[in-house]
DNA sequence: ACTGTTTATGCAAACGTACGCAAAGCAACC
DNA sequence: GGTTGCTTTGCGTACGTTTGCATAAACAGT
């Protein structure tokens, strides 16, 4: 019958009363009767009335909309987090709107224009790779929309984030092995502009330093951190006239490419190198040896992303300051690197 | 200084030019003048103004917006149908807006409302679990909104659906253990009211028919996919007086789970048992032996959704018929079923 | 000097909703 | 009967855009 949709106006007019009522009405206002309104509800029911929340943000200057600005969707690690995210977004009334930079800075700044055209009352951001400068984000703070960074942060920056204190997992995965009783610990390492690379190497460094072992320099690889590269890396190590006794990765898919050329060798895990990765992805419990890893509690990391965004969004402006949480990692132990089989 | 964001109006004021003027040359329209837009263009960049989105779409009836609605975000599967959405969606200047109904029909009820409230032109959903009937969603299509359904449909309904061929996909992992020499296969299957592990039990069948193979009962075993599901099947298959000789599961968990298994009895994959999942998870290339795995296409799915969404957009509702994307499984044949060593 | 055409701009009405401010109706009170 | 108070409703306007139609100016052709 009605191919066109019914607006609070039709309501109205075949009402017989005003739009300001129908619209009192249904929100559920207290000055409206208990008749009224349950003719309004009866008719909006028969008339599959859809309320229309552009319109109702644009009057409000509302939209319940969140921006989030991802790298890219697939992964283990900005999956969880996408998914904290909706869920407490959601809870707390916001719908979220996702895009991705694929690790592009140009469509980063495209991206962050059309959040901001679509009216979203917050930004959720990690940045892209290629990233290192923040122009296309000063615009956002001009327009006194809140943004919070998640994991990717530039250093320095005196900006609201949730970051994991990689520092202290790298710190932890390094004692661990040291524990175990290597001495001869490899880092695989990733590009060190991204600060969760190089707190993850500070933490190695740290604990290195601490058990009062040297630092050596031909030990620690850099690379981007894929599977190959750890082939590589292990095979780097395995060449060096003194090899290490364990290797730590910055990435568990590393350390599964390291893994990989040491069966290839007949190299027994953690017996001859143990090994150590990090961000607990689902494989790291399903390789043989199972790999200790490091969580990095991405579903909690985009809880807190949207906590930070509901503080900000009631503050003033002017008190506004900057907030920053740091998530505590969890070191995983698992077989690859459990070489004393003693209790805990 | 302008603590407020500047709309079209205060350019208009400031420039001494009329509001129309100003919107048409912020979209380059052909009638103004070069030297206005210039003018206008300043002047924009200079009050950082930025377009609403709402206001423009409210007066336009358009949003731009696409509404995706999915059980979950975590996992692999999801994870790349979403990105291949957003990649194609985004191409053709939409923003998704992605709900999660958490595999509860309440829930994806709710979202429903929302994304329609939301003014999406679209709406791209995968059931959830707990769903089985079609009530909600009739309310989509009464407002004339493109509705499409990926992966999880329900059958007989006529709606547009991208799918994977599953009974494809069953029938060529099972024919190609076939052709491998087993002749005892068992299949791990999921909830039979979900089209896709029925389908995929049905290429199971259809392949030992035409192998002139027998169907026996006590070779399939339905549960919920799960890793440890897996182990139980594993066991139970074992524990017959003429165990199989192969397993085909309609998941890779659960054929993880089978692979534990028989890691821990000793048995060798392939040569005392083969086996193949389905998803081509990541891990299925890490695991050792590797698992042969049918790949799902799932980005591809997301691209195909979307496409088939702006399809139907294009179309007069009258004319409008339910169009069916069916994607071909890609079988990938890894180390746990490759039993001749034979060249393909 | 007249019409006709082009080019550049403005007017005003929408789109669907929300809300401040009045006003109407009605009862109760001194 | 006038004042007060309460409940329920309506009027009008605003939110920021877009767009059909009208207008004005400029210029060409006869």
């Amino acid at each position: 019958m009605a191919r066109t949709k019914a607006s609070i106006t039709d309501l109205a007019q075949q009402l017989g009363v005003s739009v300001s009522t129908v619209s009192r009405a249904l929100s559920d206002h207290p000055g409206i009767s208990d008749a009224t309104k349950k003719r309004v509800w009866k008719l909006a029911k028969e008339l599959h009335y859809q309320p229309n929340h552009l319109a109702a943000g644009l009057r409000k200057g509302r939209s319940n909309l969140l921006g989030v600005l991802v790298p890219h969707i697939d992964g283990h690690f900005f999956t969880l987090v996408v998914k904290g995210i909706e869920t407490i977004a959601s809870k707390a009334g916001y719908n979220i709107m996702i895009c991705q930079s694929n690790e592009d800075v140009a469509h980063e700044r495209k991206n962050i224009e059309t959040l901001l055209s679509a009216q979203v009352e917050g930004i959720l951001v990690s940045m892209s790779r290629t990233t290192r400068d923040f122009k296309h984000f000063e615009k956002v703070r001009k327009q006194e929309i809140p943004l919070v960074f998640f994991d990717r942060v530039l250093d320095g920056l005196d900006v609201s984030a949730v970051v994991l204190d990689d520092r202290e997992g790298g710190y932890q995965s390094t004692k661990h092995l040291i524990k175990q009783g290597c001495r001869r610990i490899a880092h695989f390492s990733g590009p060190q502009h991204l600060n969760i690379y190089k707190h993850r190497r500070q933490g190695y460094i740290d604990a290195l330093l601490e058990a009062g072992l040297p630092i050596v320099e031909e030990l620690i690889f850099t690379c981007d951190m894929t599977l190959e590269d750890g082939i590589e890396g292990m095979q780097q190590m395995l060449a060096l006239t003194n090899p290490p006794d364990a290797v730590f990765s910055a990435s568990d898919f590393s350390v599964v490419g390291a893994l990989q050329e040491l069966k290839r060798r007949k190299l027994r895990v953690p017996q001859d190198i143990a090994l150590a990765g990090f961000s607990n992805e689902t494989f790291t419990s399903l390789t043989e040896p199972m790999l200790t890893s490091v969580d990095q509690r991405c579903e909690q990391m985009g809880q807190s992303a949207v906590r930070l965004f509901l503080e900000m969004r009631e503050e003033h402006s002017s008190t506004f300051s900057p907030r920053r949480v740091v998530l505590q990692p969890d070191l995983l132990v698992r077989e690859s690197s459990e070489r004393v089989s003693g209790k805990k």
